[in-house]
DNA sequence: TATTTTCTTAACACAATCTTAACCTGTTTC
DNA sequence: GAAACAGGTTAAGATTGTGTTAAGAAAATA
């Protein structure tokens, strides 16, 4: 069992490794949000300790960025208590939230729930890979970039998480709710805004956006990607 | 969207009824522990919110019991501040422990975790009778596509309501009424959308619409979907 | 701050879908 | 065999859903 604590101060590391002592966790530590994301990526762990107060980026922003390529089970710890800030974390992908200062037994047991979780959610994360191939586009979650014919096509932030989200589900109808869910959040619902960006990503990948091959439209349910 | 609220104090399910005012979800009390749990065998919600405060039996006994038989999501909230019985919860199978008073919109966060959590849950059950074969014909629920001999058919969206209806009946014969009530709601009594609808939809399965082999008509009873 | 990029919103044209009605065929009833 | 009934077929019009454009607001960048 390997858990990735995101973290820099050394007291709290010191704290974590002194509770972890009694459980065979393998701890491994990041001192930064840039060496979280390249960690996760390239030895995935099974759970994220997520600490907010980070010296080189927001930690929130971090979670986001883990989030677009994979499942993990993250639990962020802060000291802030601000509600706000609790929902945008639940909101971007977090599975629990522990303000410091903490129990350790509280913390160890809100970690076994989180691995619990993440067992049922094992079969879906097998499907998450670093790259996806459709047709002549190119769909690389990793690096950030979507190529068509091998040349790099420019979308924009949006445009990106709505390509990957479909590239993520290839053949399965996404409903409009759902991907507005995915794309802006639990409270958004109103298609236009989708509508509009499927449009402008259309123009950037379809030889015919009139005819579109990769993103296809089920009238009065969603979108497909189509599996080629 | 359904929640259970094991609650007995008229205050604080008011409370959550104001919460839920904004949200649409269908709120649903148990004042005490024994009615909690016949209500989740009776009526399974989407969500159980288990204050343990309550007035025939301790609180975490009924998570117990509700874990016997179902794993639906419960969340528990106590007043109760003890690490000791915040460890029990969790270890009973709670999905999350919040202390009285909490936040409304973190509360609602909270909900939409579990609730999140429960999905990965539901979508390994559903991987089961992810898609059926009848003949040359597959419908895919997960992909909300419906093939055949490997060419997609496109369906309408009332359309592929009916097939889909049908196909997780295969073999029974469905009444025109209970289609109607399934595809168009409780008020439905006029058979001539329906007919309509099959004929298009035999139009589009069918090698010979006028004698079909998948969907075929009962007189005077309904339409059944053949076994092969 | 100025500039560029991106996002949101509204308006409108066009396309898909749904409903309804009329008419057809075949079957049952008297 | 005629009438009554059940279901099938077609098509027109109404309704709803989608694509497209553009303008202004907001955000990011220089």
């Amino acid at each position: 069992m390997t858990v990735l604590l995101v973290e820099d101060e050394a007291n709290i590391i010191n704290l974590v490794k002194a509770i972890f002592k009694s459980v065979d966790y393998h701890l491994v530590v990041a001192g930064s949000g840039r060496e979280a994301v390249s960690l996760v990526a390239s030895h995935p762990p099974d759970i994220v300790l997520l600490d907010l107060g980070l010296p080189d980026q927001d930690g929130l922003d971090v979670l986001g960025r883990i989030r677009e390529f994979s499942s993990v089970p993250v639990i962020v710890v802060s000291a802030r208590e601000q509600e706000r800030e609790k929902v945008r974390a639940f909101d971007l992908g977090a599975d629990d939230y522990i303000t410091k200062p903490f129990g350790s037994s509280e913390f160890l047991a809100r970690i076994r729930t989180a691995l619990r979780h993440a067992n049922f959610r094992h079969n879906v994360d097998v499907l998450m890979t670093q790259a996806v191939n459709i047709g002549n586009l190119l769909i690389d979650f990793e690096k950030r970039v979507v190529s068509l014919n091998g040349e790099p096509v420019h979308l924009t932030p949006i445009e990106y998480k709505i390509v990957s989200l479909m590239s993520k589900n290839i053949g399965k109808t996404l409903t409009h709710d759902y991907i507005l869910r995915e794309i802006w959040g639990p409270y958004e619902n109103d298609n236009q805004a989708l509508r509009v960006n499927m449009a402008n990503i259309r123009r950037k990948i379809e030889k015919n956006p009139a005819q579109p091959e990769y993103i296809v439209t089920e009238v009065g349910v969603g979108y497909r990607m189509a599996d080629f």
